[in-house]
DNA sequence: TATTGTTATACTCTATAACTATA
DNA sequence: TATAGTTATAGAGTATAACAATA
């Protein structure tokens, strides 16, 4: 296995190939709770957003209505987000006792897990990290919702 | 849309989040090309790879060997890519003259793409970032290939 | 008219297991 | 026995268009 491969040298394959590694991790880290990334990320922000609408989750993800609706299906279905109508259009979205469990202890987890990666970095180069990648985040998608 | 996400503070979310971002960029300028971000990276690691078999290349792109046979078929079908058997179970992969001339306009663009993105960080933050990402690609996934 | 949630559908990438034909 | 390529299949995330009910 002697290839070169010159896109180590291009900042989007690193990115990619980074994230890949953290996502494969939190999976691990996440496997015997059951919850895929979107789930457990849903989770997380109904649980810091009581009565918000699965729309307004979706918007804060970049996860489309349409992708909302399994996500949220299967987090009803497993006894984790409950729903009550607001005005026959929308719904606000809250955590059961059960729900609250699991997000704490994912939460946990994601902690262990996010450590794991910062301490290897150290402090001062994470800093950078979480300077930088807001702003490839700021280059516009022009494919967003709304 | 007055969400919070405390997600933001967190690597693995924002690694994720800007690699998205710079995806959704690369897609956008090879849209035309018809080619989709796992072709182009194939393409490439050909070209500067000559008589590579299959197996490798998706050894230094981290795709299993089951998923470079649509790919690679892909690339065959359209007339980029050329294959010569090598000893009846392996191939020697290369790219024809169409797979080269699309392989340097990919090329082209991504430089135009990648540039877009380093400019607006600045030299010594994209320094960091090629320093950091190897770094977190180097905590083992345990789910490699061979 | 615009918005919320929904259905249906398709595409891209990824993952596993099992097979073949070689070596 | 191990390897290269393949098949089949499933999962996860993402994308679009269109619809009903409601505002």
């Amino acid at each position: 296995m002697t290839l070169t491969n010159s896109l180590e040298g291009r900042l989007g394959y690193q990115l990619r190939r980074a994230s890949a590694v953290m996502m494969a991790d939190l999976g691990r880290e996440l496997a015997d709770l059951d919850l895929r990334p979107a789930e457990v990320t849903t989770l997380l922000v109904i649980a810091e957003n009581p009565d918000c609408s699965q729309t307004e989750v979706g918007q804060v993800l970049a996860i489309k209505r349409a992708n909302m609706v399994p996500i949220i299906s299967r987090l009803m279905d497993r006894g984790l987000v409950e729903r009550r109508r607001i005005d026959g259009r929308s719904h606000a979205l809250t955590l059961t006792d059960a729900g609250r469990t699991i997000a704490d202890e994912a939460l946990a987890r994601i902690e262990r897990h996010e450590t794991r990666f910062t301490e290897l970095l150290g402090a001062p180069d994470t800093e950078v990290l979480f300077r930088c990648l807001p702003v490839i985040r700021s280059v516009r998608s022009g494919d967003e919702e709304g």
